[in-house]
RNA sequence: GCCGCCGUAGCUCAGCCUGGUAGAGCGUGUGCUUGGUAAGCACAAGGCCGCGGGAUCGAAUCCCGUCGGCGGCUCCA
């Protein structure tokens, strides 16, 4: 995002009657004008003495409003030159603006047109004019356009008036504020096409999606653009191709990557910090099969809510599905005898690879793979142990984020169940008859019905999804952490706190997660046996730190551009010899380097040091060790990191330094 | 799954609109060059133009289908 100006934004007091062009004239910049947190036109009249403020083009707010505008403009360009489009609706998003437009598909060269069209009626500072209209005229005015209609209908009230924004001979229905005139409009830029349904519903129309930006001055767009390019040449699977990490064999396994010995090491050293992390904290680790006979899938609700997702085959007539989870694995490891009350908790860990068919148009690098490992977790828990064990979960996940990343920047979501659909989780229903409580799985059951009385008339009992949501708010409140609540966003079987990390170009992705679970616990008869002899139910904490090793090597790698923290990186020495007169040297450093346990590597080419580089470039090594006549004479080394930071090291020195460096993971390196 | 775009050498891509049987750069191999921090020089090898069908004397090129990839939508245990 591009940091935004900050002007001063001193509040004006404002007599009834008067515009807020008005109030601001001779101000520069200022597009519309905010009281009481509203916003208004520049040409909307105090309807009262009021305070207001005015709104910048270059604030969060007026850059809001000029996207808005332009999405506008989009639209006004598009009718003009297509006559029988129907443009349902325009937002502002984050980083520009999209309009969804009913008409027949058009091409990215189309939108260089448009674009053009655009930036014409910017150049005729066409005024931008606000009127206020009875529901009945705004229908009138869009009679022909069924989406606008409908859009009036729902959010008009009947006998009641809106607005309506017109730009010479285009009108759109909008609350607004817009800019004064389109001469504001400078800045745009057109950046793709797709298509969206109608509603977001695929049973309805399919619209064309028209996206595209707009800033307050051409510089900031251009930076926005190179920033854009930017994270485009640091897309995981481009660079992943560069550094040699791994494969996609579209025609024998789509969706599924295949892991060349580069890209195999920085899983394996994932691995290794986590089972160093899990040993620690006692954390057992487990193998549970690929395949499980469809039984399992059934008893832990799986079959009901995910089948059409999983990969299921039949053999000599009994069924079997790949695993989407591992928590029924473990569940059957768990369960192979009686547990005390002193037994707990059992903690269980696996790296395990699961299988999910993701749908075609979903599938997508490792970030959306059809196969993925989990660093999964499942503790089974008396309900007196679950506050503790989710902080100690929550402090791993800080910890294990320091080795990874230069400025760990975490945020917490807390995600819970929909009380009013509650039929898309696991909930107990309490019969309204006979007051028996039933546990109902996943709303692919169908009609729901008491197991005691076979009433239909169940109320949903959320006692359980409650206190599981109490012990995660609780968990997080403790860590003095902020989060945010989503309610729907639960997993099937409980509430849980996904952890979320920004990158290098702030971009946001979903890491960890810790979920409690009373349902599948119970689903498969699990009880401890408590100080008073009796059975009581075991509560199970899924959690996974990494997530999956597949989105964190992505993360990793578009958030460093490659340039991996030494520790993960396959590549750590490259030692390139100047001339075959330093080979012996090279070699010798070389040998020394990997008796240490370091992944070094000789550059035998027989090319200039300049192509050598160059081409070791794309593999991003931490260092580069350039060895020559002069570094054979003192025994030194010339080194070169993956920032092109260069030092001169005696061999011994630099041993011994990048040695530290590995073994303590650091995140910074020898050069900085 | 839906809409759009795309699929040509190991890789990145041109050729396709306007049909006449395939091109570049990188990489690879060989030779020369022994080089000091982001491309030294030359030559050579390398392609059922994703797959299947159709119309055409003739298809990488046009049409249909199919399988993949990409951008979105929807979904994401």
């Amino acid at each position: 995002m591009v940091s935004l100006a900050e002007k001063i934004a001193e509040p004006k007091s404002i007599k009834k009657g008067m515009s807020f062009a008005h109030a601001f004239s001779g101000m520069q910049d200022v597009i519309a004008a905010k009281s009481d947190g509203i916003l208004h036109d520049l040409t909307d009249v105090a309807e009262k003495d009021i305070l207001a403020t005015p709104v910048f083009k270059d604030s969060p707010d007026g850059l809001h409003i000029l996207r808005h505008s332009a999405a506008h403009l989009l639209a006004q360009a598009v009718l003009q030159m297509y006559r029988n489009a129907k443009p349902n609706a325009g937002p502002p998003t984050d980083e520009g603006f999209y309009y969804d437009i009913y008409m027949d598909p058009i091409s990215s060269d189309d939108l260089q047109a448009i674009e053009k069209r655009m930036k014409e009626l910017v150049a005729k500072k066409i005024p931008i004019v606000k009127r206020v209209l009875p529901r009945k005229e705004l229908l009138e005015i869009f009679k022909n356009n069924k989406f606008k209609r409908e859009r009036i209908e729902e959010k008009v009230l009947e006998g009641s008036s809106s607005t309506a924004y017109s730009q010479a001979e285009f009108t759109d229905f909008c609350t607004g504020p817009h800019v004064p005139n389109t001469g504001y409009l400078r800045a745009i830029k057109l950046l793709s096409v797709s298509s969206a349904y109608y509603k977001g519903d695929e049973n309805l129309e399919k619209m064309v999606r028209i996206y595209g930006t707009a800033f307050p001055d051409s510089r900031s767009l251009e930076e926005f653009l190179r920033m854009r390019a930017e994270a485009a040449k640091r897309d995981h699977r481009r660079i992943g191709h560069e550094m040699d990490l791994f494969v996609f064999n579209s025609e024998m396994a789509p969706g599924f990557p295949l892991y060349t010995p580069n890209g195999t090491t920085i899983r394996n050293e994932m691995v290794k910090y986590m089972r160093e992390m899990n040993q620690s904290r006692g954390w057992e680790e487990v193998t549970t099969p690929h395949v499980f006979r469809d039984e399992l899938w059934k008893r832990s609700g799986h079959y009901a809510k995910y089948l059409s997702d999983m990969f299921v085959f039949e053999l000599k007539g009994d069924g079997y599905g790949l695993k989407p989870m591992n928590c029924p694995g473990h569940i059957q490891v768990f369960d192979r005898k009686v547990y005390s009350y002193r037994d707990l908790p059992v903690r269980y860990s696996e790296f395990g690879t699961l299988y999910r068919y993701e749908k075609s148009g979903e599938v997508g690098g490792l970030t959306r793979p059809r196969s993925f490992t989990q660093d999964d977790g499942h503790a089974f828990v008396r309900m007196d142990q679950i506050a503790d064990e989710i902080s100690s979960i929550l402090e791993v996940i800080r910890e294990v984020s320091t080795k990874l990343f230069r400025v760990p920047l975490l945020s917490f979501d807390l995600s819970l169940i929909d009380k009013n659909n509650p039929e898309n989780f696991l909930v107990s229903y309490k019969c309204r008859s006979c007051g028996h409580i039933s546990e109902i799985r996943g709303k692919s059951t169908g009609n729901i019905s008491c197991s005691n009385c076979s009433s239909g008339d169940l109320k949903p009992d959320f006692t359980k999804w409650d206190r599981a949501s109490s012990y995660l708010a609780e968990a997080l409140d403790k860590a003095g952490l902020e989060y945010r609540e989503f309610p729907g966003d639960a997993a099937f079987y409980g509430p849980k706190i996904d952890i979320h990390v920004k990158d290098a170009l702030g971009r946001d992705w979903q890491i960890s997660t810790v979920q409690v679970d009373f349902f599948m616990p119970g689903n498969f008869g699990l009880y401890f046996v408590n100080s008073e002899g009796r059975k009581e139910d075991i509560i199970m904490i899924h959690r996974a730190v990494y997530g999956s090793l597949e989105r964190m090597m992505a993360i990793l790698i578009e958030g460093t551009a490659g340039k991996l923290p030494t520790w993960l990186s396959p590549h750590q020495v490259f030692v390139v010899p100047v001339s075959d007169d330093s080979l012996e040297y090279a070699e010798k450093v070389n040998r020394h380097l990997i008796s240490l346990g370091i992944r070094s590597r000789v550059d035998h080419s027989q090319e200039s040091v300049s192509k050598k580089i160059r081409t070791l470039h794309d593999l991003r090594p931490s260092y580069i060790l350039v060895v020559g006549a002069k570094e054979v004479e003192n025994n030194t080394v010339t080194v070169r990191d993956a920032f092109n930071r260069q030092a001169v090291f005696s061999y011994m020195d630099f041993a011994e330094k990048i040695s530290g460096e590995i073994s303590e993971r650091r995140v910074t390196n020898l050069l900085e």
